[in-house]
This record gives C-alpha cells, structure tokens and sequence, in this order.
RNA sequence: CUUGGUAGCA
C-alpha cells in the first residue's frame, strides 16, 4: 500500500491528478489511505463529485472509512452543497462511532452550514465535547454566510469570553461579516484589535476586507486614505 | 517532521 500511495500522493502534489488517478486505478489492494489521498485532490481542484464517486466505490470495496477519510468527504459534500450525502455520513459516524473526533465534528459543522441548514450547525457546535478555533470559526462562517451578521458578532463575543483565541482565518470570516452587513464601526474595531490585542499578523486579505467593507458602505475617502496608508507592500 | 484529514474575503 505505502509505496503506491506515496506515489499517487506525488503525483498530487505535482498537480498531475490525471497521472496520480491512472497510478491508482492500476493498484491492487487498494486502502483508505489512496482514496482519501485521490479524494482530497479532487476536492482541491474543485471536481467535488468526482471525490464524492470515489468515496462511494470505496465503500463498495467494504473499506471503513476512518476519521480522516470521512472529514474529507464532509468537505466534499460541503463543497458541491449536498446535503443528502451529508447527512447519509452523518448518520455512519453517529452509527460507527462512540466519540466525535473533533476534527470530523469541525467538518459537520462546516457542512450543515455551507449546506444552509444552520439549525443542525449549531445542534453539533453545542453538543462537542471540545471545540477548538476551527470549530468556532466553521460556526462564525455559517453565521455568516447565511448573512446573520448580529449572530456572527454575538458569537464572536462568546467565543472570548469563553477564552478561545480567535485566529487569522477567524479575523477573515469577522471582517467580511461586518462588510457584507455594514457593520463599519465594528469592522474597523475589529481590525485594530486584531493585530494590537491578539497579536495576529496582518495580511492582505484582511486590508481587502476592510477596503471592501469601507467602499461598500459609500465610505470612499477613508477607503482610498487606508489604501495610501496600507500596512504592507501591495502585491 | 512528510502515504491521506476539518474553518478563509472578493
């Protein structure tokens, strides 16, 4: 199994999916390991239902999908939106599973909520015996993307006085949160805090979230001022 | 510490 995964994992990391899928459809005995090696590429070059097929002839393989394999596929349900399959791994791991591996939980979450069923998000988010930033953050972008901007802030708010430190990524989802509900005052709070009290690294992604939040909501001075300011090197 | 895993704006 090892050689032949590392190399359909080769041919992955070259950006050769054609040659990595040929390397795997010619291996015999074949493990969840070289799926989710296959399924994962599929997913980053956006060919989400070619992942999910895989998934299925796995499964008609008798091979047990593990913890690994099943956050994978949760990301490709999530991606392509379906919620059907989501909810059929769903049921396997609570059928399979006498605990919840926090990072196929975080993918739960992720899932129901790109899938739109925010209600489900949360049920999971609730119920996790940990929860980690990931798990915070994929609950803020749930919010967020079903644009809840008040909830995404009240969240936020819990998740610190719970003591979880926010990240780069959940400055992201914050940012663009307060951009798409207009939310200016607290956008431009949130975007000194992050870097003078969490300490967090400003990168370009968050200056575009601010600019977008600020020309957006009609703010074009302080806009073309912030970007004559710009705390780094455009690119 | 290298055969695979979950969150990111536009």
């Amino acid at each position: 199994h090892a050689i032949g995964n590392a190399i359909v994992h080769m041919y992955v990391k070259c950006d050769s999916i054609e040659d990595a899928r040929s390397v795997f459809d010619n291996m015999q005995n074949l493990d969840v390991v070289g799926f989710s090696t296959l399924i994962v590429a599929y997913i980053a070059c956006g060919n989400s239902a070619e992942a999910i097929k895989l998934f299925q002839q796995s499964k008609a393989r008798a091979l047990a999908p593990d913890n690994i394999m099943v956050a994978c596929i949760l990301d490709a349900c999530a991606a392509e939106a379906d919620l059907a399959q989501g909810k059929h791994i769903h049921a396997y791991i609570v059928a399979s599973r006498s605990e919840l591996d926090i990072a196929v939980g975080n993918a739960l979450v992720d899932m129901y909520g790109k899938c739109g069923s925010l209600d489900i998000a949360l049920d999971i988010f609730q119920k996790m015996k940990k929860q980690d930033v990931v798990t915070w953050t994929s609950m803020l972008a749930a919010y967020a993307y079903q644009g809840c901007g008040e909830e995404v802030l009240h969240l936020f708010g819990v998740m610190q006085l719970k003591g979880h430190m926010p990240n780069d990524v959940t400055y992201m989802i914050i940012l663009s949160a307060c951009s798409h509900a207009g939310l200016i005052t607290h956008g431009c709070l949130f975007f000194l805090c992050m870097s003078r009290i969490h300490n967090i690294l400003l990168k370009e992604e968050h200056c575009n979230c601010l600019i977008n939040m600020l020309v957006r909501s009609g703010c074009l001075d302080e806009a073309e001022e912030f970007i004559n300011n710009l705390p780094m090197h455009p690119t």
